[in-house]
DNA sequence: CGCAACTTTGAGAAGAGTCAAGACTGGTGG
DNA sequence: CCACCAGTCTTGACTCTTCTCAAAGTTGCG
């Protein structure tokens, strides 16, 4: 179904100044596909709001997500021709879509955008070496409370309950766990009063911590 | 001991034009140390000779290799001011330092060098992303099988024996795996005369490159 | 309200880790 | 040139974390 998304793209695009350079607005909705492994990547993108998530699957099925993109990073941009991994709208999002010719122009207009894509590559790295430790050498535990972390830290301006954008299931693809081995973590997590998990069970309340900062060994 | 790379390094550094831009040579003995996590990272790299690889550590000892880097490959690029991870030879090893105020320079002296960063960057991506899908979701066969055909494929002209330029205890960190699973997997390959190992254990043949690819499943 | 999708929980299996010992390699020095 | 030693690699026995399979409990959307 491409329905918003195809309306702005196609006839007169919404062309948007601001941020860095001259972009497309897409609308995305729960779980819509923004690209996928193997399409051309003619288009890279920002999020504006809402949150994306970039995996690669194995033939057999396994998926591997390799980060959740909140609003204000870049992604998609790639070395060759395709995209080599999928990215998907957790829930409802918004992202700026920028031809990717725009870098090439060596016109001084996309200075300010090469910048930040440079940037933007760069600390994408950099989160991706620090996942690559996390998958490679951490606990489930440890994992869980990285991940509690990192997502309060992103999305909480302080204290309180709040809500994951992504299912059990992405997170299990993101820590590289099974989803009953993230579910009994956070299961072990509120016996253990680090969390609490209000009912809803895509919100949440870090309450220690200390001891979740603990088990995030760095 | 510190003999080449001093030199070289300190009174007056060999200033060498080719590549994409003026770099200052440096010359690094086996297991030698580039830079370390939290260093301040006014240099970025390009490997000439050699092969260097990057690693976390956590407090506890537990080490993520994130990359091998073999000649043409930049790293050491970051987003903030220390550099977030190590890096050291694996056997000897030459790199070409580039200052990073080198990029901060809006002079087109620096645009080439800067297009090569920022598609430097974006494979070391594109691997990053292979390398999570490898940590969180496959098998110890399948990190074995999947590293052996990639070094392969980056060492090797063709057929034949070649020597890995890392131990054990670099692949195992490297795969997420221990040493024990790693040399464990590489007798079964060898059993299953999927390899051959002759007898100086860090030369190794690769003997049916086709069933190895249906074990690097993708 | 009802059903499909998601989440939790349990029991058992298995892949990879740990601990321990022995073999081999490669470099050093006699 | 050979012997020795430290470091590396292999192998074995056993453990344990995490996965798999199964079922019951929730949630939330239509």
């Amino acid at each position: 179904m491409q329905t918003l998304a195809n309306v702005i793209r196609m006839p007169t695009p919404l062309v948007v100044r601001g941020a860095a350079s001259a972009g497309v607005l897409e609308v995305l909705r729960k779980g819509e596909e923004l690209f996928a492994e193997g399409d051309a990547a003619d288009w890279f993108y920002k999020v504006m709001t809402g949150a994306i998530r970039t995996s690669k699957l194995l033939s057999d099925g396994r998926r591997q997500i390799g980060a959740f993109h909140l609003a204000g990073e870049i992604f998609g941009l790639e070395a060759g021709e395709v995209h080599r991994f999928t990215a998907e709208a957790l829930a409802g999002a918004t992202v700026l879509a920028f031809r990717r010719t725009c870098l090439e122009l060596s016109a001084h207009d996309s200075e300010a955008l090469r910048e930040e894509v440079l940037a933007s590559a760069i600390r994408s790295l950099d989160r991706a070496q620090e996942h690559m430790l996390l998958l490679g050498r951490k606990t489930a535990q440890e994992k869980v409370a990285a991940f509690l972390l990192d997502m309060a830290d992103r999305m909480l301006d302080g204290e309180g309950p709040f809500e994951l954008p992504m299912s059990r299931s992405d997170i299990a693809d993101y820590l590289g766990l099974t989803i009953e081995t993230v579910s009994r973590t956070l299961s072990q997590f509120t016996r253990d009063s680090l969390i609490r998990l209000p009912a809803a069970s895509r919100w949440i309340e870090l309450c220690n911590l200390h001891a979740l900062r603990q088990l995030n060994v760095s």
